[in-house]
DNA sequence: AATATACCCGACAAATTTTATCGGATATAA
DNA sequence: TTATATCCGATAAAATTTGTCGGGTATATT
């Protein structure tokens, strides 16, 4: 309960990954895959990922890879979160309608408070705080 | 992601039903589960959990059910989800140590970071700052 | 131009976790 | 004695997460 997926994470590692080369320098999915120990056709998809919603940029061909694109330091970790692995919330509920519950729910107000308080605490961190 | 269990809301549900009636008061799963549209077996395996967790008492036999038995005042939310439904943590390391990444990981640190940024907001609100 | 390397991507499969079901037990009010 | 309620381990189904496979495209290098 409550916890990041692995696609969260592996994007965590190789975004700090990269951000500790110098700027322009190019990391492999190969690369990282080798060095944290993470299945190399996950990561890959993880990667493929990051790219398309611009957090990373790919480079193709031999000798290529991906290097940072985006300012981190501009990104809180709800967008993060949300570009990575899609709608963030306690329940299914606060981006979803078909609750059984729904209708007799004596809980949704004072959960989604807390929902708030969650995400407001990630969106005063950004992901720039984790990959430094 | 970062959702809470079915189990948990489930559990909260009850609480919050069982404290708006009078003190004393029983309530049985099956009461609970029809007016919430739980699955009643479902719902008798949580209550039945909280009740040996002691947070909720057992009544046995015909018009039995359950009551509130500790002071929901004084269990933040950290203790009560751990009541419920074990270890809480952003990722297993912090409280499992077979992880493939755990000597390379460079991002143990910052998520722990976080992560204690969330217990710390958890756990400073009570059971009954939503149950009331 | 050929080749080798690296990204791209949909479909699928395995593993894990969550959610739900079943069967039979014990306790007790009426 | 009976009916109603909790108790509880074992198991099954469903959903989600994690990982695999196969064939594609782009490009630096030779």
């Amino acid at each position: 309960m409550l916890k990041l997926t692995r696609k969260v994470e592996y994007s965590l590692i190789a975004l700090r990954h990269m951000q500790g080369k110098s700027i322009n320098s190019i990391s492999s999915t190969r690369e990282i895959a080798n060095q944290y120990n993470i299945p190399v056709e996950i990561l890959a998809k993880t990667l493929q990922h990051m790219a398309k919603v611009n957090i990373i940029e790919a480079i193709n061909g031999p000798r290529g890879g991906y290097r940072i694109k985006a300012k981190l330091k501009n990104i809180n970790l709800v967008d993060f979160f949300e570009k990575v692995e899609g709608p963030l919330g306690l329940s299914d509920c606060f981006y979803d309608t078909n609750c059984m519950q729904i209708d007799h729910c004596n809980i949704r107000t004072p959960i989604q408070r807390i929902n708030n308080n969650m995400i407001n605490m990630f969106r005063s961190m950004s992901v720039q705080d984790i990959t430094n």
